[in-house]
DNA sequence: GTCAATGATTGATG
DNA sequence: CATCAATCATTGAC
């Protein structure tokens, strides 16, 4: 109340990459052409070089107009895109996010496409331009003695503006590209609901773990595999659940009623059912008898309504699981315990 | 538009 | 590095 806890990060203000346009183009052109041949001759390579020191900068943007697959035109442009998009997602590229990626893909190509046109607009105006001023002093050659040096200053002062130039354009370019990027690609808050069968799936994991929530890596992979999502999607949920169950157990009774009924039927019934129940893992240290069974925590209290709404029918450790000491103040279960196994459904029945 | 649910991110911790 | 806790940001129901 006091102090807001966390100061918003930048909002991701709405910038929009100034593209070069035509018209800037011309712009530029025309103020070269404006300006006096002394003038032009005055503002010659070492002039430029000193003013700013294009040769770093230009290698900079060059490199990561490279790196971004916006340069070599159409030649496999695939790969660098493909390999970027691979980095912006941390632990493998869902499937889900191909859809984006394939949005960027689409978006970085429109973006390849004008820079390459305006390259080769830039370029041919310079060809232009140089030869224009070349005839220009070749006309003038019969009034007035021109040195092929003079000419050689002229032409290497026409390309060094619009060299330039191309480097705004690049510099633009590469605006465009780490915009877009950050739109699309990184969709860092990006949030989508998981389908029903992945909640089904980290659900069941959860309720019938509810003793030792805390899949192995195996068990999230398969998990993952599942629910069709990744392996850090499925910590992410973990992480979520195990909190948000935790600050308000009371409000999962009913959820947890279902699973615990569900996985209690599935494993009563069949033992292992038709399905791969074995091919989950337990958890980490689950099967070694993870928990000492605390005397009876706050999560008594809501879990006796499940006890009494589900009579342990054989597999009646329900309860006992899900006063599991994770949800105390001791959260890290990994260490393992010597205490015996109060049961997890998976490996006291599967087994 | 409001609001709860929920997936993702961040910083702290061991 | 995995986890917790707080928080952000989006989604979907109303």
């Amino acid at each position: 109340m006091a102090a807001p806890p966390r100061p918003t990060p930048s909002p991701p203000a709405p910038r929009r990459p100034r593209r070069p346009d035509t018209s800037d183009v011309l712009q530029q052109i025309m103020a070269i052409t404006d300006q006096s041949l002394d003038e032009a001759q005055a503002v010659s390579i070492h002039g430029i070089q000193d003013e700013d020191p294009p040769d770093a900068q230009l290698m900079r943007l060059d490199n990561m107009l490279l790196a971004e697959g916006v340069c070599r035109p159409e030649k496999r442009g695939r790969r660098g895109v493909v390999a970027m998009a691979g980095t912006a997602t941390p632990g493998g590229c869902p499937n889900d996010n191909s859809i984006e990626h394939s949005d960027y893909r689409a978006k970085l190509s429109q973006i390849r496409q004008i820079y390459h046109s305006e390259l080769e607009k830039y370029e041919q105006a310079c060809r232009e331009f140089t030869t224009h001023v070349t005839n220009l002093l070749q006309e003038q050659s019969k009034m007035r003695p021109v040195s092929p040096k003079e000419i050689e200053c002229m032409v290497s002062a026409i390309h060094g503006k619009f060299s330039a130039i191309q480097m705004q354009l690049k510099q633009s370019t590469c605006e465009a590209v780490m915009t877009l990027r950050s739109r699309l690609l990184d969709a860092r808050r990006k949030r989508r609901n998981f389908s029903k069968q992945a909640t089904e799936v980290l659900n069941e994991y959860f309720y019938s773990h509810l003793n030792n929530p805390y899949p192995s890596e195996e068990a999230k992979e398969e998990l993952a595999r599942k629910g069709s999502i990744t392996v850090s999607q499925v910590s992410n949920w973990f992480g979520n659940k195990r909190i948000r169950y935790k600050k308000n157990m009371g409000k999962f009774q009913e959820e947890a009623t279902i699973y615990m009924g569900k996985t209690a039927v599935d494993t009563t019934e069949v033992g292992v059912p038709g399905n791969h129940a074995s091919c989950l893992p337990t958890p980490s240290s689950g099967s070694s008898g993870p928990f000492p069974l605390p005397s009876a925590g706050d999560a008594f209290l809501t879990l006796r309504t499940l006890a009494s709404l589900q009579p342990p029918p054989g597999g009646g450790c329900l309860q006992s699981q899900a006063q599991g000491s994770w949800q105390g103040a001791t959260p890290p279960p990994a260490a393992a315990s010597p205490a015996g196994d109060p049961g997890s459904i998976n490996s006291s029945m599967s087994n």
